[in-house]
DNA sequence: TTGAAAGCGCTAACAA
DNA sequence: TTGTTAGCGCTTTCAA
């Protein structure tokens, strides 16, 4: 199993001349005679040399390689990323980036403790240069485990307050403004929220972003519950909402999947979306189409926020940007059946 | 941006020891004395010791990663690949296997023909130690450029003649002739089929293993509309079928994702399912059990194929196992209420 | 059981 | 423009 290739001396050998010589030609170093230079092609292909990648990070403290890692505090997170093309979207956005710029992306999972600490490993014996890291739950440790390893990273969405580093993210509060608008156009007076816990940022400022566009529309009164942001918790949200509150005639969720459960409770119980009430869910994922009926919802530029991620990572390994710069995106409402 | 850690011989310097010594304790390497290796071990967490990568591999030739490579000849893999959970279940497998042997998985996606060159070539470089294969149609050049490259390398899927590897396959003939068997075990016999390209070597076993039973089940006239492994291309094809064989009540499709795209169709033109039309799927992926109806599908050992994938590939890279062996999965019929 | 020393294959100063 | 040379940090003989 040693596969052991010609190595650059093998190949200045057959080419007469330094390694030096054929490791500037393959590094395509200028100040290379283009005669010889030609020679040490014909001799590279000849060879059929490939650099050694573990030699050449030894020396160059560089592997070229960035890793894009999935993070998640409890559950399998492949069931989860690989049935979202959400996470798609970002995978789309973040490659496309890096392939441009040669770096080559690898994708990690991070599901246990023991997973983390094997990626935290991984980077920190440097087989990546830094990571994207897209986490899925709020209180996931693993960021707060890469500042501490001094790695390189950039986060896909806001980290808490004592995590410092760079990160993309959503104006949410705009997002949610957005929801809130539409609904008082269309009419509806009586809203609630599904918001989401606390210690999601981005849940807080959906909520206080909506709160805040219904006041100014002059509706005052919004019953708030709080969801766990899967479709189960939105349909449970719903029940009380529509007991506790009966005269309801709008609904913004914190997350399409919240949506999803609360039109599931109120198709069940024969109300009618958006008839009786209208629904507006978040993210515009693949929960929203897949709805009874579609959903109207606020969607994230996920590839441009993805590839943004990426640059900031880039800039900040090549020295450019600094450890912390962060990009705000802007959301964007697309109106379905359901609101 | 150069992090540089401590080194063996920093910590070697703190516990008064030599280098080798502290490589001993670190590789877990017996004939150490008890006493010294506390001594290490403390050296190690007061410099905050992290072994480099780059050095190890350089003279192990081993860098304890394996590459699972989301393949396709065409279009972008991400927004396939992360919309259908069986891609989750082949990652669930592969990765839960390779975790309890220490090894590190790293994902990667080849979707053009420039990033099928640069697979290769970080495989050839040794950023990794073997390539885990998923191919979505069987025209991808990847594999025989993997060969070619000397890549130690197990496929998901049968490849073609010509290329010589190991792999791990489903007997998908019998799978869909299970299908065909149920269906006509329930007195359907205006069957028709939901196929996929023919570039698919699988989707055409599942196709003629379904037209075969069918045959022998005295149904000779079997419509045949082809879909894209996608929910909405089932759709699209259910849709066709109910146009042009408006007399159907049986319908198989090759992949759990059309048979829900179809099932949705259907239930929107309130056709009843299995009332009317009967549908039985493939896969038994997570779209099987939230389509409404459940669905009664072929299911695929998919963990278990690519826990047997990555345990050839890690059998190989050790030496025991052959470059080229192979093993066959049997499919099973779930049936749920879809038919 | 431990240490000394020889590389693994490459890049990058520095000289020529 | 090219070659010489000194490491990068680690594992692994080989002696002791």
């Amino acid at each position: 199993m040693t596969r052991r290739g010609p190595t650059l001396e093998d190949v200045a050998r057959v080419a007469g001349v330094s390694r030096a010589t054929v490791s500037r030609v393959v590094n395509g170093v200028r100040n290379v005679d283009p005669h010889i230079q030609e020679t040490v092609r014909r001799a590279i292909t000849h060879t059929g040399y490939t650099p050694n990648q573990a030699a050449r990070s030894l020396v160059t403290r560089r592997t070229g390689t960035v890793a894009l890692v999935f993070s998640a505090d409890g559950d399998p997170v492949a069931a989860r990323v690989f049935a979202d093309p959400f996470f798609g979207r970002v995978v789309d956005g973040a490659l496309r980036f890096l392939h441009e710029r040669a770096v080559q992306p690898v994708m990690l999972v991070a599901d246990s403790a023991q997973a983390r600490t094997r990626v935290v490993d991984y980077l920190s014996r440097g087989a990546a240069d830094g990571a994207l890291v897209v986490p899925l739950d709020a209180a996931d440790p693993l960021p707060g485990m890469l500042v501490t390893a001094g790695i390189p990273m950039v986060l896909f969405g806001r980290p808490p307050a004592e995590v410092r580093t760079g990160f993309v993210d959503l104006d949410n509060a705009a997002g949610a403004r957005m929801a809130a608008a539409h609904l008082s156009a269309r009419g509806r007076r009586r809203l609630a929220v599904i918001a989401a816990p606390d210690s999601a940022p981005a849940a807080r400022e959906r909520l206080n972003g909506f709160l805040e566009a219904s006041a100014l529309a002059g509706i005052e009164e919004v019953p708030v519950v709080s969801g766990r942001f899967t479709a189960d918790s939105g349909r449970r949200a719903m029940a009380r909402l529509l007991r506790e509150h009966p005269g309801l005639d709008g609904v913004f969720a914190a997350n399409d999947l919240m949506a999803l459960g609360a039109c599931q409770y109120l198709r069940e119980r024969g109300v009618s979306v958006p008839g009786d009430i209208a629904v507006v869910g978040f993210d515009d994922s693949s929960a929203a189409t897949e709805c009874g009926p579609p959903l109207t919802t606020v969607r994230q530029p996920v590839e441009h926020m993805a590839a943004a991620m990426a640059r900031l990572l880039v800039e900040q390994l090549q020295g450019v940007g600094a450890t912390c710069s962060s990009e705000m995106f802007e959301p964007l409402l697309v109106v379905r059946e359901s609101a």
